[in-house]
DNA sequence: AAAGTAATCAACCGCGCTCTA
DNA sequence: GTAGAGCGCGGTTGATTACTT
């Protein structure tokens, strides 16, 4: 015997909620509590299942929710996440409460894996740059150890930036989240401020609605404005030079990404690479790596950068065995 | 300006787990 | 022990929007 469906198909209402099912629905968890979703349709009278009216809640009502950009702390805790946990959204969710799974997946499907492939492509045409040099001087750093000696200061950089103990061995970029003390409970007075939006506009454009939206995030971004600031001000920020090209960004990511971008934006600015020849390209990145392995002070790495990093270093020897000139380098 | 294409994301679907009678 | 209800999760779809030609 089949499983039944969770409520009957006949008279069900499908599609894109309107604001005045969100107002019921919100206005009877501000009742009742989320739960019982089974009771939700029956008891409210809206014509949809309970399964959809949980959704509905879960990942666009639900007060606290945060809305729009990802910032890059949050992105490079995805790129994390995912690789510890892989696919379990509601696991990494867990760990970046102001997101919902939903959210983090879509993201994760339509920015996170492009980059990552993109960031790749880059890694192999540092490889073969480093093999090509290999083999004229010896006194070559290989691209192995140039990833150690990163990795090294990976390490020591994550102890600057957490304040928990260092006893503690979960990884850094966890500890940020779970020292926040965000409380799930607190933010009703957010449904009564949504309730009284809708009251006060009544049915809404889409525009409209992407504009209150939008106000909305702030304001729930002001109650939370302890946390917030807690994380943020411990964010590690990849880059926001999203001015460079696609080319410059993702040598930017592979081993050019300085806390202040400003210290190389003249490397990079002087350097019109998309007009550069590939032989030209890979002198330019050589140089830059030696530049990078030669200077004392190195700056710290990027979350996201140290993760793909170290996930490079353990596919380092696998990396040593490419086949030359691949697709993605040609289109570099 | 219009048509075509790509990107985005809210919502749906089906499966599996847990709980309860 | 078993069946069914309820819920949560991950994968997928499709409508909408943005961008390109």
């Amino acid at each position: 015997m089949g499983r039944p469906p969770c409520c009957d198909k006949v008279g069900i209402k499908k599609g894109p909620w309107t604001p005045e099912e969100d107002i019921v629905l919100v206005s009877y968890i501000q009742d009742h509590g989320p739960g019982n979703w089974r009771s939700v349709p029956t008891t409210t009278g809206l014509l949809r299942c309970s399964k959809s009216c949980r959704l509905r809640w879960t990942n666009y009502l639900r007060p606290g929710i945060k809305r729009g950009n990802f910032t890059s702390h949050e992105e490079g805790m995805i790129v994390h996440l995912q690789a510890l946990l892989g696919n379990k959204w509601a696991a990494i969710a867990s760990y970046l409460p102001q997101r919902t799974d939903n959210d983090i997946k879509n993201y994760w499907n339509t920015h996170l894996k492009k980059k990552i492939k993109r960031f790749q492509s880059v890694l192999d045409i540092h490889k073969m740059a480093s093999d090509s040099t290999k083999s004229t001087t010896t006194s070559t750093t290989t691209r192995h150890q140039f990833l150690n000696k990163n990795h090294i200061q990976k390490r020591s950089y994550d102890m600057t930036t957490t304040t928990t103990t260092t006893t503690d061995r979960s990884p850094s970029i966890l500890k940020l989240n779970q020292s926040s003390n965000y409380s799930y409970a607190s933010s009703t007075e957010n449904i009564s401020r949504l309730l009284e939006g809708w009251m006060k506009s009544g049915p809404k454009t889409k525009a409209k609605e992407k504009e209150q939206e939008e106000t909305s995030s702030n304001d729930n971004n002001n109650v939370q404005g302890n946390m917030n600031k807690h994380v943020q001000s411990q964010e590690i920020s990849i880059s926001s030079d999203d001015q460079l090209n696609i080319t410059s960004e993702d040598l930017h990511y592979s081993f050019l990404s300085f806390e202040n971008v400003d210290s190389i934006g003249p490397l990079i600015g002087s350097h019109q690479l998309d007009v550069m020849s590939t032989n030209e390209k890979l002198s330019f990145i050589l140089d830059s790596k030696h530049k990078l392995e030669n200077n004392q002070q190195q700056p710290p790495l990027s979350m996201l950068e140290t993760w793909l990093l170290d996930e490079a270093q353990g596919q380092g020897e696998e990396m040593m065995e490419l086949s030359p000139m691949s697709d993605e380098f040609n289109n570099f």
